[in-house]
DNA sequence: CATGAATGAGGGTTCATTCAT
DNA sequence: AATGAATGAACCCTCATTCAT
């Protein structure tokens, strides 16, 4: 994963993940089909979390709480996959042939559905886009800058809160 | 440039982009130097706007006004380099690799100290930050979803701009 | 070698090679890491009894008898490599580029300085040089030419132990 | 012929070629009907004086004043042409696929027909072989050496007729 | 469970050369 | 007399994959 993370698919070649495993290449391929079939595996891993979140936000009311509550869980799920979500990010282009089930946008489309109101005003339609990319963004712009990890993505959670709760007509928290 | 955007700059080999312009291989090289090359080429035709969107920025008055217009001119440029946007979102792994990545992301961050107050909270920093990639957001999810694309760049902009309203401490507009 | 020997460096391809020895050119990348790498074994293999010759030749006296015995074992070597050094002497051009061309050279000056004295007469440094070119030049010239090999190998290294006699002051044999 | 004597002939391309002299390359090709018709033509302004020396030699009398003529004018064509000389020396793997009427080897054969005699003892042919390459190796080894160039050619001119001369059973001057 | 050896397909790149203008 | 544009052939090299052992 962090080879991929990093270089992305087309340009890790299995030569590379077998030194760095420390092992020889048709090693690899005793233990997977395919070169595909190594990245997929890494997903299964690591997607599992935003797959249970996606089951458990379709099985609740569509209540502002509930999508409160499933933007601060994919707060943390992004947290936790951190890398996951960079190389997904960064390698769309080569996620489209992979053929991992569902891609990665197809997923955040998903998750969209439950954020979003689809009959709601369309600036408020983008809010809740917005509220989802925001903790995205500030994963990726921040990742270099100064202060505490965990601070950030708190804030990060927030804004998002708050661009829902606009969604839904409610004045937002001010700051200052 | 569409063939990068769809599969990406690895996937796409100088063959295919001979063949979709009628020429051999060798012709391309005798107009480009390198593969990368050729879309550090379609970078610099595509940037431009950009670039002159962060000088006018650095000559104005750092007013909330001043964001505003810099949003509303980001907004226009975007439409209208669209797939060259989509082409950096998907394929950051790459770009770190070209020449041209690192000065992308610098321009973006040049923009962003344009739009955000380094003295204010981190919640109103992110804000910030959320504003600009809403309209990347905004774009990259509702590329086919139906409606006019004018009518959701707008509506994104006004987003976005209601975001950084609120960084400056002002009530948003309530849409409803 | 005998491809290198035969067409030059340049002018040999891995091709070529491959072909001569019945596998793919990918196979050729398996035990070499790069064509340079290819006949940079070759030369690690057959320079070696020169280096050893130097070894034993910094360790002993300097005298005239051990110059008379470099020459000899020179000699010896130079017969027992003999399509090596065709190709180094045909390919200078390359060798300059090559990660082993300085180091020919290097030994070269390496093996004259033991050969030589550097307080000598101008033409007396020349009678030494000579007499290790020598024994180049006539494997060189009289390749093609009539006559046993040994025979001629042995002439040449008379021609040459004179020369370094009469550097060293020492009047030559005359032959008739 | 500076870039070939430098890089040899593969490795120096057209395209070098005419940024050196600032023409583009099809301009070359008004001049020139091929690559190779650039050295041949390079050849023939550079090995007249050879070749002029060769059928000068050709109708003197075979006695030792001759040949010690014919190698003081080899020795000053040496240094006129030594670029041209550098070159062939060092790109013989090219030479023989070269159309050049004679190549260099064989024009040294004559060369040596003229100086040496088929009838001496083997040690004797050998020094004459000897006489003029080691004129071109002081060339080559001394290259990089401190010292007058001048006083150089002088003193390798001068063991070669010491060479040539002991060939005809004279005792060398002992130069200490 | 693992490896050394090999391969076909394709990659980006450079070259000498041509030709209409 | 010169050039911009183009090309076919070849180059070195890397890749994911296979298979007998």
């Amino acid at each position: 994963m962090e080879l991929f993370a990093e270089q992305g698919y087309e340009k890790t070649s299995l030569r590379e993940i077998a030194e760095r495993l420390d092992v020889t290449k048709a090693a690899l391929y005793y233990h997977f089909k395919t070169k595909e079939d190594i990245i997929v595996s890494l997903f299964q891993d690591l997607t599992r979390p935003m797959d249970e979140l996606i089951t458990w936000g379709q099985e609740q009311p569509r209540t502002l709480e509930t999508k409160k509550e499933i933007l601060a869980r994919y707060s943390q799920a992004l947290a936790a996959a951190a890398p996951l979500f960079r190389f997904m990010h960064e390698n769309q282009a080569t996620m489209r042939d992979l053929s991992i089930g569902e891609t990665f946008k197809e997923r955040m489309l998903v998750l969209l559905e439950l954020v979003k109101d689809p009959d709601a005003a369309l600036t408020d339609q983008i809010r809740c886009v917005s509220a989802l990319f925001t903790m995205h963004a500030a994963m990726y712009v921040l990742r270099d800058a100064e202060g505490d990890p965990e601070e950030k993505r708190e804030a990060a959670l927030e804004v998002a809160i708050d661009l829902v709760s606009q969604a839904h007509g409610q004045a937002p928290r001010v700051t200052r």
